[in-house]
DNA sequence: GAGCAGTTGAT
DNA sequence: ATCAAC
DNA sequence: GCTC
């Protein structure tokens, strides 16, 4: 176990690394060296999946030597299940790469089929020197691995300690346990009674205990008030009653079964369940390293940054600065939120030392307003003024403003972020001087100030408005009390009302049923077949109040999100909504809706509410803070349901909380950009303007290469009203021969193609980021430099003065264009459904086109023995063909 | 009561 | 492996 | 949530 994390270590460092690397050179450099780059980047990026593969391989023999159960499985099999579809998507690339000239490449790349093609192709392009990655498996990770030895302890004994209701830090204590109770099921939580808990509960810990299976997620049960005192009692004392009987019972008589070897061992139940288990193993690891971590002082803790960061590339924000952090803890321990903050600071490039040297530290932060006492003690002097001027003292809100706006803010520099605290400008009292002030910041910035000393004068005057009264700001303005310690620093108030948003302007074209003629070759009742007529209504149905009605309960449930299953209820109400939609007439009665295809009796009842009462008592009473709150985080691009649901358990509850890293919360860079961008990206905007920037690409791109199509897909292609992002699928046909100039040579056949698109993305994307199309990236393809199949997705925008839209590029092979096409077109909704269809005719239908004589895993349909081989993929209608679904234009394509 | 699409990218 | 996204 |  400590084996397999340590890999998992060691691989992550080495995708970081990559990352960097990808930062560093693609950004900065010219042309002529991103063809270095791609190469390298390929060598590396094949050395990786090599290390991966083969690691993978390892812990496959070994399970499969540990577990005779497993024997029914004959190992040819099993290892094949193991490969990637990589060779079946690139079928040419059969031969194994070849060991290339000097340098060994690596030892058993040939036992490394699943990613030969990247093999293939850098070896091809470029001359190998393939060596191996010197991994440093060194020293930082001894404590690591230490720490998981010990995790695993701390999991058998106190599980359920991990989720008990965390004592929210520092946050609204009484809201957060209030809140924490709300995602209960509601349903469930109706036909339990209270007082059968117990019972069941005593019994199903016997079966627990014997099956040594953890109970459900305790944070999903029912609030129990005994609950904080009982953290100590097995982790089975509080299963949510009904389901942990009947659960345990099947879990105890699988075992057997399998051990005699009949291929029925998991069941998607189990599997939730084993997922489960393992997740809460997980967070007892994290809890029992975050113990270990609160035992330090704080000095230590200081002094152990480097080691426990030692993996990672720090970032520059706050390079330069050495901090100060003033706290109000007891020396000896350390708090989450005071770790977290080390943490981000370390992250982002700061130094940090535990006592005040006035001859290093540059600026002193202090984890809230108005700590002067300890600020004053802290750097061992009288009055706050004593401290030297140039040394800056601001509020811990300060440091995450730099980090979201990724320069070292000053005074007045930015409106949005001046919450900041800032000694007044004691006007004579001494040599204050702003300017060498300003220009001593202004060395540690990157960008052109435009702030001058006047800003700061202004910025304080500005300040006094500010709304929130905290340390006073009046007083403080007109005469700072020396005597007066609350009066020394000020904090300026943040308003910046976030609004929810969450715009659904829906669906511009319901399409009414008709479905006569529609059946398939052999199977029906998939929703891909029925042909509707597109009617381009307005936006207006018949329904629209049953449907609004409807739609908010999903909102609700897709808020809640607490389980697997709430995802398929989620995409129930879509189609029924969708159903209701597209139904020309007036609902009148249970029946008629139910009729309908995809509404069933649950919502049948709930229309007959709505039509009867005009409202819905469910929505009343399932609307929560805790509901509002998930949506809110949720709204953030790159936060989920487990992170929305993790800031909420963690007391968070406004976009502000989360700008400040409230509870010590780390963002990733995807989320920080979404969080940056709320409101633009919530917004869907006009289907003209995504024309436009479609033009604008495509324009770009056609001058990189005439050769190049290119297609405007997703919302647009079905010709949707509004837009809520732009997709575009670029591809060339490699036939001509000719190459795209970032490609070096044209070797054989089909691998040409990959040359032909090779770099492309990656200068496309150059090109748009210097005509300011793209503002950021969010996540861009390992392979977008090389490969021909590559994923693009960042933000962009007309042009300064509009929003700031998604923009998804999707570069793919020639060949796959029919089945590309399918795909992005979508809606999701339909492509899931001709899915199934196709799946259920035994082939596989994916982006890359329809695979006949796939090969399936019976215990998990998902896993594909044999991934078959490409049946059709030219065109969409080969395609709509071959699963004898009639053929539908893409606005005649919408399900949801 | 089982099953509900199939995949990529980041961490 | 998990999460989020298309 | 719905369907089979
Ligand atoms: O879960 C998903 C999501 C999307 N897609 C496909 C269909 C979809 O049309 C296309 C583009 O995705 P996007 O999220 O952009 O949806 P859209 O249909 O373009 O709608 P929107 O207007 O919200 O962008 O990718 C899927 O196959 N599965
Ligand atoms: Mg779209």
């Amino acid at each position: 176990m400590s084996r397999e994390s340590r890999e998992a270590r060691i691989y992550q460092r080495f995708l970081v690394e990559e990352r960097e690397r990808y930062s560093d050179e693609a950004r900065a450099q010219d042309e002529d060296d991103m063809r270095e780059w791609i190469e390298k980047a390929e060598k590396r990026k094949a050395i990786m999946y090599e290390e991966h593969d083969k690691r993978r391989k390892k812990r496959k023999t070994e399970a499969i030597n540990e577990s005779p159960a497993a024997t029914f499985l004959p190992e040819a099999s099993s290892s094949s299940l193991t490969q990637p579809p990589a060779s079946l998507s690139a079928p040419v690339h059969v031969e194994p790469a070849p060991p290339g000239g000097k340098r060994p490449s690596s030892p058993d790349s040939a036992a490394q089929t699943s990613h030969s093609r990247y093999a293939v192709n850098s070896s091809a392009r470029s001359p190998r020197l393939i060596k191996r990655m010197p991994m440093r498996m060194t020293a930082p990770d001894d404590d690591a691995t230490a720490s998981d030895t010990r995790a695993l302890d701390a999991v058998s004994a106190t599980a359920t300690i991990a989720s008990s209701p965390p004592s929210a830090p520092d946050l609204t204590p009484p809201t957060a346990v209030q809140l924490a109770t709300p995602p209960l099921d509601k349903e469930k939580g109706a036909d339990t009674e209270p007082a059968v808990v117990a019972p069941t509960v005593a019994s199903a810990s016997a079966s627990n205990v014997a099956t040594s299976t953890p109970p459900d997620a305790p944070s999903t049960s029912a609030p129990s008030p005994t609950k904080k005192k009982k953290r100590e009692l097995p982790p089975t004392f509080l299963s949510p009653p009904k389901a942990s009987s009947s659960k345990s019972a099947t879990v105890a008589a699988r075992p057997t079964k399998s051990a005699k070897g009949a291929p029925k061992p998991p069941t998607k139940r189990e599997i939730q369940r084993a997922e489960k288990t393992k997740k809460e193993a997980r967070e007892a690891a994290k809890k029992a390293q975050e113990e270990r971590e609160s035992r330090m002082t704080h000095q230590e803790y200081i002094a152990y940054l480097p080691q426990k960061y030692a993996t990672r590339n720090r970032k520059s924000v706050l390079q330069g600065c050495v901090f100060l952090y003033i706290h109000q803890e007891n020396k000896m321990r350390t708090s989450v939120q005071s770790r977290r903050c080390y943490d981000l600071m370390w992250e982002h490039g700061a130094e940090i030392v535990a006592e005040f040297d006035p001859e290093r530290v540059t600026h002193i932060i202090s984890c809230k307003p108005k700590l002067v006492n300890q600020t004053c003690q802290a750097c061992n002097v009288k009055t706050i003024h004593d401290i030297p001027e140039r040394i800056k003292t601001f509020i811990w809100t300060w440091v995450t403003g730099c980090i979201s706006a990724n320069r070292i803010l000053t005074a007045a520099s930015d409106d949005n972020y001046k919450s900041f605290i800032d000694r007044p400008p004691i006007p004579e009292s001494k040599k204050f001087n702003p300017r060498r002030h300003e220009e001593r910041m202004r060395r540690n910035e990157h960008d052109s100030a435009e702030e001058s000393s006047e800003d700061e004068a202004v910025a304080d005057s500005k300040q006094k408005t500010g709304p929130i009264p905290v340390a006073g700001p009046s007083t403080v303005v007109a005469a700072p009390e020396k005597d007066d310690p609350l009066a020394e620093f000020y904090e300026q108030a943040r308003y910046e009302a976030e609004d929810a948003v969450s715009g659904d302007e829906d669906d511009a074209e319901p399409d009414v049923d008709a479905g006569p003629s529609s059946k398939a070759k052999a199977l029906k009742g998939f929703q891909c077949d029925i042909v509707g007529a597109h009617l381009s209504i307005g936006s207006e149905c018949v329904n629209e109040d049953i449907v609004r009605k409807l739609e908010e309960l999903m909102k609700i449930h897709d808020a809640r999100r607490e389980n697997e299953s709430d995802k398929f209820r989620v995409i129930g109400y879509r189609k029924a909504i969708a159903a209701l939609r597209r139904h020309p007439t007036r609902i009148q009665t249970a029946e008629e809706a139910g009729k309908l295809q995809g509404v069933g009796n649950k919502t049948s009842e709930k229309i007959m509410e709505i039509i009867s009462t005009g409202g819905l008592e469910r929505l009343k009473t399932e609307r929560n803070d805790g509901v509002d709150v998930m949506e809110l985080f949720r709204g953030i691009y790159s936060v989920g349901s487990t992170v929305a649901r993790q800031w909420y358990t963690l007391g968070l509850r406004t976009l502000d909380d989360v700008r400040e890293r409230k509870a010590g919360i780390r963002l990733s860079a995807a989320q920080e950009i979404g969080l940056r961008y709320y409101d633009d990206l919530n917004q869907r905007m006009p289907r003209a303007e995504a024309g436009e920037i479609y033009g604008m690409i495509k324009q770009r791109a056609l001058d990189l290469d005439p050769k190049l199509d290119i297609e405007i897909m997703g919302s647009y292609r079905r010709r949707k009203e509004t837009c809520g992002d732009i997709d575009i699928l670029i591809t060339r046909d490699p036939c001509d021969g000719k190459t795209h100039a970032g490609a070096s040579r044209c070797l054989l056949h089909t691998t040409s193609s990959y040359h032909t698109c090779l770099g492309l993305l990656m200068k496309l994307l150059r090109v748009l980021h210097q005509d300011g199309i793209l503002t950021e990236d969010l996540s861009v393809s390992h392979g977008a430099g090389t490969a021909l199949e590559a994923k693009y997705m960042g933000i962009g925008r007309r042009d300064a003065t509009s929003k700031r839209r998604r923009i998804d590029i999707l570069t793919i092979p020639h060949e796959q264009w029919g089945g590309a096409l399918l795909y992005f077109t979508g809606d999701d909704i339909f492509n899931r459904s001709i899915r199934l269809k196709a799946s259920k005719m035994g082939y596989s239908l994916n982006q890359r086109g329809l695979y006949k004589g796939v090969i399936r895993d019976p215990r998990d349909r998902t896993v594909k023995l044999d991934s078959g081989e490409l049946f059709a993929s030219r065109t969409e209608r080969e395609i709509f063909d071959a699963l004898g679904v009639p053929w539908q234009e893409p606005w005649e394509r919408v399900r949801g």
